[in-house]
DNA sequence: CCCTGTCTTTGATCCACGTCAACCCGGCCC
DNA sequence: GGGCCGGGTTGACGTGGATCAAAGACAGGG
């Protein structure tokens, strides 16, 4: 059986992680912790895995049993129909979770694929709802990101369901700059992970439609975009744009 | 104090109820406890409250305390955003819960408002976390209902994101006849609680196209309307509208 | 009964975005 | 180097749904 343990550790590159030392405290699950209870999370989250670039972390219809923090890199998260239609339903990037819509069903509803190499944190779920039973922070803690992935969700369909396709991209461009920010780096240069089908799946919009409107976006000075390589040059603007109603 | 007390109770026409006898059991919380847990959500789940016609249950920006269970009636939530936009988020009915977007930020983040003479149960969420480190399968199953109400918001995004207005429609329809059955009602025929206006805005379309899809429906022979009554005549049509794939 | 306001339907026109198609650019392999 | 291939850009054109406008249903109130 120790063999066997070992052969699944290396199929999974486990390392030993502490989220004690882990610089990822402020946004994952471990927030205003005492160090006896860091300890047992540390002792909870006991598998890191990688996972390449375009390869799948999860799929939909798998049977669910734990969620992913992310240490490094950035994901994908998509929805595919029988009819052929898909959705990118969401992007995350280090210090987000991954997989919390499989609680309902215990089966993952959605396939989550990495965008560039990327380190997760597997946390069984059981584990974690015991472990919430005990530090009462850590269950409030989880509630909240759970619930806050409710309000995220409700600002995409207000995009999809009022916005133009102008301003669905400068909220876009903007909630990233922002994630990035948040994540010490420049929230005015960055790269985009993905490509413009991916974007444009995500706003409910053709991939045509979205190059377009980087062209003018640069063409207005909003900001310099090369390929992937986005500079935003006037935030103001751009935010001026997302906000500006349709009609009265 | 006790003065008080009672009058606050006369505000919220404060009923005793008793999950143990709820006849929504199948669909609100309670589910698989045995007779000892379910005193003790009795006690929990210690006022309702009676909502009139387009009366608020809450609003966005208030504090956030209670999640509430419907008992009766129909709510919409929406989202209105200072430049002007807003957008229906979705339409609850009985045995569903109100309020779980609040955790995140311990305020409202939307609005609730009856769309027809409604009763909910009140449950205080701190109360309700406290139990849940008590009552393992409880914890469980509010974990299975939040991460259901994420999974549905993607399938909103999903229908924003990707089908055209008859398409969309057609799976609010049918959305709608489903929960009508669950609840044994009638999946065929019902009426419905919104105008044109409101199922325009969570469907992301302008009201007048909502009335030409239902013409069109009309005389496709899939449905007889007359304002807001609805009889579904061809079920099995309105599904395969709906899987229409517009590209493959 | 008529009057009023709200919701719904229907028609005519417009426009934002999708569709189709050509071309470009950078990376990779031979 | 040249050819290839997967993105990305750009243009020309078509269309689904928004917009504008008018009129019909229905409920409530005098």
């Amino acid at each position: 059986m120790s063999a066997n343990v070992a052969t699944a550790r290396l199929a999974f590159e486990v390392v030993k992680t502490a989220c004690s030392n882990c610089n990822l405290r402020e946004l994952c699950l471990p927030i205003g912790l005492d160090a006896a209870e860091l300890k047992k999370l540390d002792e909870l989250v006991s598998t890191r895995r990688r996972v390449k670039r375009g390869d799948h972390l999860y799929r939909a219809g798998q049977a669910f049993e734990s969620i992913y923090a992310i240490r490094s890199g950035f994901f994908k998260t998509d929805v595919l129909v029988e009819d052929g239609r898909d959705q990118v339903t969401g992007f995350q990037m280090a210090g987000e979770l991954l997989g919390l819509d499989g609680i309902s069903g215990e089966i993952h509803s959605c396939n989550a694929i990495a965008l560039e190499d990327s380190e997760v944190c597997a946390i069984p779920f059981s584990h974690l709802e015991g472990l919430s039973r005990q530090i009462h922070t850590l269950q409030h803690h989880f509630h909240k990101v759970m619930s806050r992935e409710i309000v995220r969700d409700h600002g995409v369909m207000m995009l999809l369901g009022t916005m133009r396709a102008e301003e669905r991209l400068a909220a876009f461009l903007l909630n990233l700059s922002q994630r990035f920010k948040a994540r010490g780096y420049s929230p005015a240069e960055f790269n985009l992970r993905m490509s413009r089908d991916e974007i444009g799946s995500y706003l409910g919009l053709k991939l045509e439609t979205v190059s377009r409107a980087f062209s003018r976006f640069q063409e207005e000075g909003l900001l310099a975009v090369h390929q992937r390589k986005v500079r935003i040059l006037n935030t103001a603007g751009l935010r001026k744009l997302m906000s500006h109603q349709r009609n009265g």
